[in-house]
DNA sequence: AATGAATGAGACTTCATTCAT
DNA sequence: CATGAATGAAGTCTCATTCAT
């Protein structure tokens, strides 16, 4: 499911903890500078990793904003996993999902950013396998909304897609709007809000009962 | 209020005729290429100006960045002042604002999609002004919020600032996420379904009453 | 006929004349250090031009060695062409074409070289393109081998393919082996037992009679 | 003779064995790439040697060049000599040589194309090695010439060394025209037309009498 | 005002070679 | 003897920008 990208280097763990660094080290190059003005060397020297050496384990400088990409990607994923492990009631389910997207999105948040901003920076191919990832996480959430309108009833929101993507995209604002947010509210109230905000626009109560 | 842009050329109307003309072909080939990847020459050609020339107008690449982002901020700006003037009652200016938004969402989506992807592409300076005339829509909704809430009661989300966020943020949805929404439902339904999604989200009855 | 080559430059004139530095620099380059040993440098450097500059004459260094190479199949070509301007009968047509091969042979050996030892260093098509040179230079002397035995009588070398391509590849015997030939013998020594050489071989008299 | 080239591992069969395994993995790459285009990679792989490994048998890239050029040469001396072993008679030697040169060039004409081709990119004494073997060889036509022309008398072509460069390198059209000779001829026509054309051009008849 | 040519800085990437095991 | 990982040097090319006309 997942693109593989080719490494010269044979010892797999090595190969997973040196592009471990080289993502953490890409994050941060990334962030302060976007993906187009940092350089290879600039990555290489935050991970700690000689500028050549670093094509032992990547191809391109594009392969590094992939591995980037599927790792932030990767963050709703696991998160949302974690959550449905824990519920079996629809509406349990649905809010727990929600839940966990803006609270991933809030500890991430600056990490998250180049998800919106760098996306584009993708090749085609890389570009297309990102997405799909989000269409997955989309269609998760469909899911959970059909699961619920059939326990519960029909939400405000007709299309289930839509709705859908509305519970994924609204939190980026906490990532893309924290620069407006942070100075005019605090932490748990963004939280609160927003929570709040998305259930009442798709008309699903917050507490069971 | 807007930062002023040097030229080499004194005749006021061909600057900014040519300017327009830059700005429409840099929309048009940063769409193809995102900011980083189109070259000067390319903007040039496409804006019926040698690459040289390009440079009467303008100072630096970033200036034409910063040129589109402004014309791109400039839509929301007016759009929404054209809404206020016909309404005087609270409670539907805050709907129509909502309703503007949103429509030039959909009119622009296309373009609209590099504000949220080239801006961090902005020298800092740029990057602030063009900031501050989102924080300067934020505020256009705060006071609507706030002159809705005196006439008609609170809002479901208490603060005002978050409120805000949330009205002018999410339409975006539609310039980000359309790969997905326009596969999956119609045009209308969309921007319907939007528009009550955020009024239910924010407690606001779509119809005066 | 020929590959055309991309400029970015417009003034026609302009560009033959730097392009006919830019050969003659790549030619003493790449003669003292091959191709691949040559770095656009020094090629820029020998032609009085920028590094960059050149990249406006030029599209890569690919084609700098396509320039050269198209240069060093047409000095046979001219040659050629002008010798057999001044000839009518079929004999001294051969003679003489064999003749302006020699003499081009030995006046530009040491840029010919390159002709032999860096063809294969040029990308397919420019490779397919220079064969095709040649290859045309192989047919002018098949067809002058056929008028020859048309008025004559037949040759001692019954394929008249292999006939001239002897008559093109062996006085190539003087670039490729100058080294050994020039410390044993004189530089007119060395082209009129060639030259005789090649006619015994293919059984025509040096003399028409 | 041969200059020597230092290898990490002592034991002797080893070593040549690997070498040999080398030198045959360089021919078929260098025959595919070109001595730069090749990497000591694909030699390695294409040897069953580790990158590494093959720096225990041969010190830089430069000596693999020049043990396929040895190896390459060697195939000429070889050939002459086993046919000079078998006759005695002057006439019968110079023909035989000259047979025996044009045999072998046939039969690894693929492979001695690399001695014209990439000869230049031997290091300055590499070269200077590779051409004494040439020059040996031409030492030794030049010895059958002699032997010939006291025997017999003299050639068509006056200056020894230039008639036995000529011996030596015309065959080498098949390694260099093969492209355009085997679409216009068959094997054993271009093989016994290149042979006549030789002798005619030299001066010897073909059948001792 | 407009043009065409020139430039300098720098980025990505490749590879022969070495080192430690 | 053999291996896998690491390295440093270098080269091609692109592009925003400027200059002279």
């Amino acid at each position: 499911m997942k693109r593989s990208i080719d490494s010269q280097v044979r010892n797999h763990d090595l190969v997973s903890q040196r592009r471990d660094d080289i993502v953490q080290a890409a994050i941060r190059v990334f962030r302060a500078n976007g993906f187009h003005e940092a350089t290879t060397r600039m990555i290489a020297r935050e991970a700690n990793v000689t500028q050549s050496n670093l094509y032992n384990y990547v191809r391109t400088k594009g392969d590094i904003l992939y591995l980037v990409c599927e790792h932030l990607v990767g963050l709703y994923e696991e998160g949302l996993a974690k959550v449905l492990e824990q519920h079996a009631d629809p509406h349990a389910r649905l809010i727990g999902g929600l839940r966990a997207i803006l609270a991933i999105m809030l500890q991430h948040k600056d990490e998250l950013v180049l998800l919106y901003n760098e996306t584009h920076a993708l090749a085609k191919d890389d570009r297309r396998q990102i997405l799909k990832s989000v269409s997955r996480l989309n269609g998760a959430f469909q899911r959970l909304i059909a699961e619920y309108e059939a326990a519960v009833g029909p939400l405000a929101v007709s299309n289930r897609r839509v709705a859908a993507n509305l519970m994924t995209f609204v939190p980026a604002i906490v990532a893309l709007r924290w620069w407006d947010l942070s100075t005019h509210a605090r932490w748990d109230e963004i939280e609160d809000q927003i929570f709040a905000f998305v259930l009442n626009g798709i008309g699903v109560s917050p507490k069971t009962g």
